[in-house]
DNA sequence: GTCTATAAGGAGATAGAC
DNA sequence: GTCTATCTCCTTATAGAC
């Protein structure tokens, strides 16, 4: 007879589980629009037992932040990863963008906290530590897509491409010609990558 | 003998004063990372004086956000007014626009303070009295342009192949591939008008 | 219009019991 | 590891003198 452990499912360490409740606060209101008070209250504990976890609140912070980017970070790079051509894998990576940046609404929120944050010390440890991976694959692939153009300045348009439509996204509805569809990803897909597809076919033919 | 005014220079009314220098505070820190207190000791008054012009934070923030965009409406308009043809008229926004986020860091992340608020008062009025008329300007161009597409997420992209670019600006500098004369705004603004180019007139192309 | 003074509560962080 | 209690400072906002 085998020994099962007695707990299947082992109980998280509750740092993790700190984190995990903390992110959608800090995506929702950014950072000092959370107080550790309000930490607490999601998790469950008291304010002082957070101490016990980490050092202050900066920690906290970043610690969540890094937290999320890191269960993002897979699923992007699985997009880009695959084989198929550069444009197939374009194609591929813009359709997933679109749909996490529609159905990870906090994430998209986390995203642009992080921009606007001013604190450099935060800023850089965020981007070397989250942005740098994602868009060392967008870079790559976009030297791919066109070895004449620069891939940085490429890669950062494919992103904004998709990004900015969703960061607008509470304010879209109140501009001319908004349409309910234009809110679906796979509509917004189609339009970034038919955007892209004709100015690389045109870059292509005024090479040769 | 001509009288002259005793002052050439008429006093601001205090109201002004306080929007203007708390302008700045705001786009660099954000709603709540700026106290009565903070406001107060910019504009060299006490906290409670504020109380005098305006009836809470609430409605200070929103008149200083709504002035500093009164004064780049102007500027945003003129450049997509004037004659020329619709691919000149892009090429003028384009640059000019760049110019503006690249120059005037503040605008910059007052818009994506704007953008980020989750209060959904703020964000109606705001995106209503400020951001619509910008962007029926671009709307309208983006039709002439190309009336085949749809306009709306056209001009949507035009903004975010611009504003993106800025607004990872002070984490660009952490990717791969960065060279610092791409954060010269014409530098950006030739990429940006470059891609459209190509994918209108490749657009252009198949509709024939 | 601007001041001083103050109310009333929220913030981050720590000490020490259990 | 988590608690209660508390420190100290900062927050928005108001009352009333000048």
């Amino acid at each position: 007879m085998i020994r099962q452990p007695i707990r299947i499912i082992r109980k998280r360490k509750t740092r993790e589980e700190i984190l995990e409740l903390s992110a959608p606060l800090f995506a929702r209101n950014g950072y000092d629009g959370v107080s550790m008070r309000d930490v607490a209250a999601a998790v469950g504990l008291t304010q002082a037992a957070l101490y016990y976890h980490f050092a202050d609140k900066d920690q906290l912070y970043l610690d969540a932040v890094a937290y999320e980017f890191r269960e993002r970070e897979a699923a992007l790079k699985d997009m880009l990863a695959g084989d198929g051509t550069p444009r197939e894998r374009l194609e591929r990576f813009v359709a997933g963008l679109a749909r996490m940046m529609a159905t990870d609404k906090d994430f998209l929120r986390l995203v642009q906290w992080v921009l606007l944050d001013s604190d450099e010390a935060r800023q850089s440890t965020l981007a070397k530590h989250v942005f740098r991976d994602m868009f060392v694959a967008v870079h790559d692939l976009a030297s791919e897509l066109d070895p004449h153009q620069d891939a940085h300045l490429l890669a950062m348009s494919i992103f904004g491409l998709v990004i900015f439509h969703f960061q607008t996204g509470a304010t879209r509805q109140f501009m001319p010609g908004h349409r309910p569809h234009q809110d679906n990803p796979e509509v917004l897909a189609r339009h970034v990558c038919e955007l892209l597809r004709r100015s690389l076919a045109a870059a292509e033919g005024e090479a040769r």
